[in-house]
RNA sequence: GCGGAAGUGGUGGAAUUGGUAGACACGCUGGAUUUAGGUUCCAGUGCUUCACGGCGUGAGAGUUCAAGUCUCUCCUUCCGCACCA
């Protein structure tokens, strides 16, 4: 009799998510609460997170950047601001022509039905968009004007053709991505991968370099290390470009030019390095067989940057000659295959004794070494006969050079080689131009059409979009619009042409969706008066995987687009936030002939030791014991992706967007721990109650709450418990709003929120003083977490009888005057440990709280026999004895 | 190889300007409620010591009345390196 009571009772007080959630997100949509305009009498703010690649499912980091995105919308618009948070799709790419093979489907049906999965996933956690300025980049009405824009910049001069290398399948006779060579293999045919060189477009990113490394000064809301990365990435350097006389005319060349940052150091020069790929090592092949099986080796290493560096340095001599320009000698050329023809002319100056990849090689080679730079006073003991001295300093053993500084050496040779028409400085960029071809067929074509003479022309405006057909079946390895001859006739001024079957780097979509959301015309790539409203965007949040080249190439963009005339601003995104990775524990068990076969943690029940360390776990249907692998990045390899939909299933949207803002700050990694998720729901449980126990309190004598709920006191009244009460509510406010504005401390703001209801939940309501304060503090707690957990504030806001809109509700503001405190705790230390705890009067003068602290019982007893040298005073905080 | 970031209890983390190290949460221990489990609630919880106290922020040195925080040297881990997005 009595249970069923109880739970009749319990009911209507239980934290009910499924429905709340429902409700909620259902007055959302009816109230088109997310959908915005420009208004210029109101504050824009423009805050987005990077869209996603249309996988399939959200997973845990999409539900990470989002939640940080939202919570910052939300916010923002409790400011009173105009508020833009839009969403979209990142829809090109290669994951859907795999999947369209696998799953015998063409990748644009693919890509659309998880589409709109995911899109349902979104709203299921309640992010607020303004859907209705969706951007999908596989659709022809974006794509056609990123053409357009292509077009624009062909006109311009910006973009060229040239021979780049490629990752070559001889089997598939296709090129393949860097992800689909596996040590040195095509992954279908298992081909040893070569490297070939095939005609592609550039766009000069490099006439930008300067304005994109000067322009990060600007960037002040930026992570410096994003800063850092984005300025070592351009690598802008001064240094000299040199030319080498042949002793012998070969391939049509009578001399070779290097640059290098160090002339300082040609004296030490004793040999020239050439790229495989260089016209010279290619024409004497020809004749030295030897030569020409080293050259077709080096056609099978990776050409990025840490295989370049961490590769076996490996050469060939050519018995060619060159003539150093200062001191006549003769240099011998070799051939290394460390030196790329893509990179600046495709030949090196080496000087052995003074960098590190020179030495290696000359002592591989037993190439000369010859000191030319003085060891600094601090490395008397470096030793040229085991490594290059890289270090900058006096030169030596360089002629009328010798004694000369870095600098005065650097720029009387410079000098010197200009006079003699050998040389000339200049500023070179570690920045390459943006190689937009890919060989794939699911991006959006690029807009050139060819004559038969190998003339390129753009595509025109009313041509445009050159479509991408989308009824298409996928064979695993040519391009849909490669192997149909047909898709590539076409006429450009009347005469016959064949259009350009590769399709642009995934990139270009990504550099300027931001500037489509704000502002999306049928007739224009942009509207400038709509995009400069809402542009730069005011926040932008992302992964830190992107930190250099999305970035780089969106910053690029903007300023193409600014140049163009379409946006007045410099920069796309004024202040950055990269969140970290996401991380779950993983578990193994592993067969007799080593192999491993990974468990999902949701599946395990974890075993732990006497200190609750997990040590390993058992699967929870058959009992079978796994082993502990530590907590890893979540991946499919590791089978320890946690799938957001189950946790919401269970827990309700506002329990993972707790979890995933409480458990760490958002730059650094977030451990998934299921119990610590249970914790964030808890919290909510607790809340929910809170409000609810409140609202049935009966007290008499308490008067009506007005339309925001709250129930008027006078301060005056307060006793001291109460002054306490608001005190903690209203420094509670200041610090939440610091740490979500300012700090970006998500986690700090809910910890502080946790403290708040600790402290409520354990204060005693007696009289209508107390009553009123509580309602405050409830009140306020419901905007506060509001941005975090905004369904089920959105049920106790109305609960509370607050007739506002919750969304657009103000922000608390606190009292100042409820922050002043009578009395201050101060710590007392002797010799800096501390001794003593005082608790005073705030405007006690500095000789009283000295003489209350010295006399205290305790730091009497550490001072006893002492002599007292010295006593800081730190007002309001801190006196420190100093005894000995 | 180059570049970047991070090392604090059993765990995630806090300490914002050089001033109480460990907020908040998880876990663990004990207790209450419950037929039991779960839930919920209460108390405790850096290590060490009966206690007073001592020790303690990756290691080592330095600056300072005072160092997790500043300086130098070293170690470890993670991330990125141009066709994955």
């Amino acid at each position: 009799m009595s249970d069923t009571h109880e739970n009749a009772h319990q009911g209507a007080f239980e934290y009910d998510p499924k429905t709340i959630e429902a409700n909620a997100q259902n007055h959302w949509q009816h109230s088109n609460s997310f959908d915005v305009e420009v208004d210029e009498n109101k504050e824009k703010f423009y805050c987005l997170c990077m869209f996603p690649y249309p996988s399939g499912r959200l997973h845990m980091g999409h539900v990470r950047n989002y939640t940080i995105g939202d919570v910052v919308s939300r916010f923002q618009r409790m400011q009173g601001k105009n508020v833009l948070q839009p969403m979209g799709w990142d829809a090109f790419g290669l994951p859907a022509e795999n999947a369209a093979i696998n799953n015998k489907t063409a990748p644009a049906k693919w890509t659309l039905s998880n589409i709109d999965y995911m899109k349902q996933q979104l709203n299921s956690l309640g992010f607020g968009y303004d859907w209705r300025r969706e951007v999908t980049t596989c659709k022809p009405d974006y794509y056609k004007w990123e053409q357009w824009f292509f077009t624009r910049l062909f006109d311009k001069g910006l973009v060229y053709k040239k021979n780049a290398t490629v990752n070559w399948d001889p089997i598939d006779q296709t090129v393949l991505a860097n992800e689909q060579v596996i040590d040195g293999k095509g992954w279908r045919s298992g081909a040893v991968i070569e490297q070939k060189e095939i005609p592609q477009w550039f766009i000069k990113i490099t006439d930008y370099a300067d304005e994109l490394l000067n322009d990060l000064d600007k960037l002040e809301d930026w992570p410096s290390q994003v800063r850092t990365a984005q300025k070592n990435w351009i690598g802008r350097s001064e240094g000299v470009d040199i030319k080498f006389d042949l002793t012998d005319e070969c391939a049509g060349y009578n001399e070779i030019e290097v640059y290098t940052t160090r002339p300082d150091t040609i004296y030490g020069a004793t040999y020239l390095a050439i790229a495989a790929g260089h016209p010279i090592a290619q024409q004497l092949s020809e004749s030295n067989p030897e030569l020409a099986r080293f050259v077709e080796e080096c056609k099978n290493t990776k050409t990025t940057e840490a295989e370049m560096a961490t590769m076996e340095k490996k050469g060939m001599a050519t018995g060619l000659t060159a003539v150093h320009p200062l001191t006549g000698e003769t240099l011998p050329i070799w051939v290394a295959n460390f030196v790329l023809m893509g990179y600046g002319s495709g030949a090196v100056m080496s000087v052995p004794a003074h960098d590190q990849r020179d030495w290696e090689f000359a002592t591989k080679y037993q190439l000369p070494i010859t000191q030319v730079v003085s060891f600094k006073d601090e490395h008397q003991d470096a030793d040229i006969s085991t490594s290059a001295y890289a270090e900058k300093n006096t030169v030596i053993n360089s002629a009328e050079y010798s004694g000369l500084s870095f600098e005065d050496a650097f720029d009387a040779i410079a000098a010197k080689l200009e006079s003699l028409g050998k040389g000339k400085k200049t500023v070179n960029y570690r920045l390459r131009d943006w190689g937009v071809s890919r060989q794939r067929y699911w991006g959006a074509p690029i807009p050139i059409v060819n004559d038969d003479a190998g003339n390129s022309f753009p595509v025109s405006l009313e041509d445009l979009p050159v479509e991408l057909p989308t009824d298409v079946v996928m064979d695993g390895v040519t391009s849909p619009i490669k192997s149909d001859p047909e898709w590539a006739k076409t006429t450009h001024n009347g005469q016959a042409m064949t259009r350009e079957t590769d399709t642009f780097d995934t990139f270009m979509e990504s550099s300027w969706y931001y500037a489509r959301y704000a502002s999306a015309p049928n007739d224009a790539m942009l509207n400038p008066t709509e995009a400069n409203y809402w542009l730069p965007v005011d926040q932008y949040i992302g992964g830190i995987e992107h930190a250099i080249l999305h970035l780089l190439y969106s910053r690029f963009f903007h300023k193409l687009l600014r140049d163009e005339g379409l946006v007045n601003s410099d920069e796309p995104f004024k202040r950055l936030l990269c969140q970290g990775m996401v991380l779950a524990n993983a578990f193994y068990s592993q067969s007799d002939d080593g192999k491993k076969t990974w468990h999902n943690p949701q599946d395990v029940t974890l075993s732990k030791d006497e200190q609750g360390k997990i040590v390993g776990g058992h699967l929870t249907d058959t009992n079978e014991p796994v082993e502990y692998a530590g907590m890893i990045k979540m991946s499919k390899s590791k089978n320890n992706g946690i799938d957001p939909q189950s946790v919401i299933d269970l827990y309700g949207a506002d329990t993972i967007r707790l979890y995933t803002m409480f458990a760490s700050p958002p730059e650094q990694d977030l451990e998934w721990t299921e119990s610590a998720v249970e914790g964030a729901n808890r919290f909510l449980k607790r809340f929910y109650r809170l409000t609810q126990d409140h609202l049935q309190k009966e007290l008499a004598g308490v008067a009506a709450a007005n339309e925001d709920g709250l129930i008027s006191y006078s301060i005056t009244d307060l006793n001291k418990n109460q002054k306490a009460l608001r005190f903690e509510l209203h420094s509670a406010i200041q610090k939440v709003t610091d740490d979500i504005m300012r700090r970006q401390t998500f986690n700090t703001a809910i910890a502080k929120l946790m403290e708040l209801l600790n402290y409520a939940q354990k204060y005693e309501v007696k009289d209508t003083n107390d009553y009123a304060l509580m309602r405050e503090l409830v009140v306020a707690m419901v905007r506060m977490l509001n941005p975090v957990t905004p369904h089920v504030c959105e049920k106790l806001h109305k609960d509370l009888g607050c007739e506002s809109e919750l969304q657009t509700a103000a922000w608390p503001s606190f009292d100042k005057s409820a922050l002043v405190e009578d009395e201050k705790l101060i710590i007392v230390q002797v010799n800096g440990k501390l001794r003593a705890k005082v608790t005073v009067s705030a405007d006690i003068s500095k000789a009283d709280l000295e003489k209350i602290a010295i006399e205290h019982e305790n730091v009497q007893a550490f001072t006893e026999g002492k002599q007292i040298r010295k006593v800081i005073v730190v007002p309001g905080k801190l006196v420190n004895i100093v005894a000995n």
